[in-house]
DNA sequence: ATTAAAAGCAACCAAATAGTTGCATTAATT
DNA sequence: AATTAATGCAACTATTTGGTTGCTTTTAAT
């Protein structure tokens, strides 16, 4: 069961950092694969501060790496996100708070 | 615009820490606020560890204090959270990615 | 009035983070 | 074969982070 709660640790640390969520964001909306240094192109810190990141995000497995000669192909994969989905779902319940917790006591 | 975006910022930092969110959960099913000593006796770390954590969730907006006499009630507010529930949200359309892009394209 | 409880403040520390630069390696291109 | 492009690797830096301890202040209880 460990290793489930790494993984989670792992994600919201991966989005937590604004540049990282850029650079997965803009990997799933480009919806190709991407090389690295294409990818740092459209970021305004250097090549090596991008890999950096991009291998956060890998580790979280919020992107997965096809090597294709000297390219290192990027894609966006969302799977894990359902798992910070599902956290933040459990609070949905307290949204309109007063309202569910009168309920609750009543109920 | 500037000042939403650190919010949003705040939010995903706060949420980032696992500490932070057992500390945020565990006020929102107690569903009754807690003064300080009271919260960090369920943790293992020294009060003022505590402290700093619930400041980091206080900047967030997701813990609302309320001071009475020499105690600090803390009472979890789990309304920013919607923005986090919003940003994840617009991935769930790639969950299953093969499947959506394929109609993407198609559509 | 004394004592005890709740919390704040400040200084400190080790480790992690986000970033950099320089150089080496590997794979295409010409 | 020589050059150029894409990347990795390593070292370094400044800042932030998560945590600590010691002491003070404020408020409640005896």
């Amino acid at each position: 069961m460990k290793s489930a709660n790494q993984r989670i640790n792992q994600v919201f640390k991966a989005i937590a950092d604004p540049t990282r969520r850029e650079i997965f964001h803009a990997l799933v909306v480009a919806s190709v694969a991407m090389p690295i240094t294409q990818i740092s192109e459209q970021f305004d810190i250097s090549r090596q501060g991008v890999t950096k990141h991009i291998k956060t995000l890998e580790e979280a497995g919020l992107i997965n790496i096809d090597t294709k000669g000297r390219e290192r192909f990027c894609t966006a994969d969302p799977k894990p996100l359902k798992m910070v989905f599902d956290w933040v779902g459990f609070y949905d319940k307290f949204w309109d708070d007063a309202l569910n917790r009168l309920d609750d006591h009543l109920g």
